[in-house]
DNA sequence: CCTCACGTTGAGGTAACCTCAGTAATCCCG
DNA sequence: CGGGATTACTGAGGTTACCTCAACGTGAGG
């Protein structure tokens, strides 16, 4: 059973490495760091954020996030607007063209897994599924 | 199918989080980077490794290697060695202090992985064995 | 009005790498 | 044997993606 849970886990993150890999490559061409590329995602699915809970989705420090969301402004990925409920907040949203990168973006990242779990027939997915739902005890 | 994919990886790395999270506070005892971490594993399987090799294996610069080294050795847990075929080279070896620390971690780490694969009946296990090992597609 | 909160900025720090250049010992080949 | 290649070590300097701390302007709210 020791060595049952040893290679559960290893295969896992043997798995888990390839898919990592081949969503760095697939992400390459936009050369976004990891904070501004989840930075995209959870805006994209938020709408406007406040850059401090921006920060805090990135669970990094808010003077952090200022720094990520500048390099995104400057790319024109991201605007900035001031919060109409509070002056003295700062609402971060996607571009349309922020949109369409992040649209792009989701699609490689697709591709890339797409390519891995080819690999896999139908009953194989429902139970990967399966067993991934009983594993993540949605946090 | 598209949503399938992208479920089937998000599931994947929402486990894969968790797992890691799990295995990060399990190993904080330690207090060992992510490639001395490793370099603790690589050893344990290898035996002896030249220093060369051990970076090839970390994926790191040499000058890197050296400094992991460096600091595992001031901590006794890993031994530098002329390599008797080549008076150029060093072999790196776990101590035994370094060795039975080795085991301490794989047991942490193992500890930790079981919690969460606890969830698990013994067909599940199967199960996702089974994808996982088509998954891997061996590298 | 006074205090608190929000974002921004600057300065400085950190971890875990990297490259480049140079040294010393040793190996190996012709 | 001699000379170039190889192995590791060292120092200097750079990079990325963060961090903390302190200060500032502006605005919110009791």
């Amino acid at each position: 059973m020791h060595a049952e849970e040893e290679s559960l886990s290893e295969a896992f993150w043997a798995v888990a490495r390839r898919l990592r890999h081949r969503t760095k490559v697939a992400l390459e061409p936009w050369d976004l760091s990891p904070s501004q590329g989840r930075a995209m995602t959870v805006l994209a699915r938020h709408g406007d954020l406040r850059l401090s809970s921006l920060a805090d989705h990135l669970r990094i420090a808010p003077r952090s996030a200022t720094e990520v969301v500048d390099d995104l402004q400057q790319r024109g990925l991201v605007e900035r607007r001031p919060d109409p409920a509070d002056r003295r907040a700062v609402l971060v949203t996607l571009t349309p063209h922020g949109m369409s990168v992040n649209t792009q973006i989701q699609a490689a990242r697709q591709a890339a897994s797409a390519r891995i779990f080819a690999a896999l027939d139908p009953e194989d997915r429902r139970d990967l599924s399966r067993v991934l739902e009983k594993l993540r005890e949605d946090s």
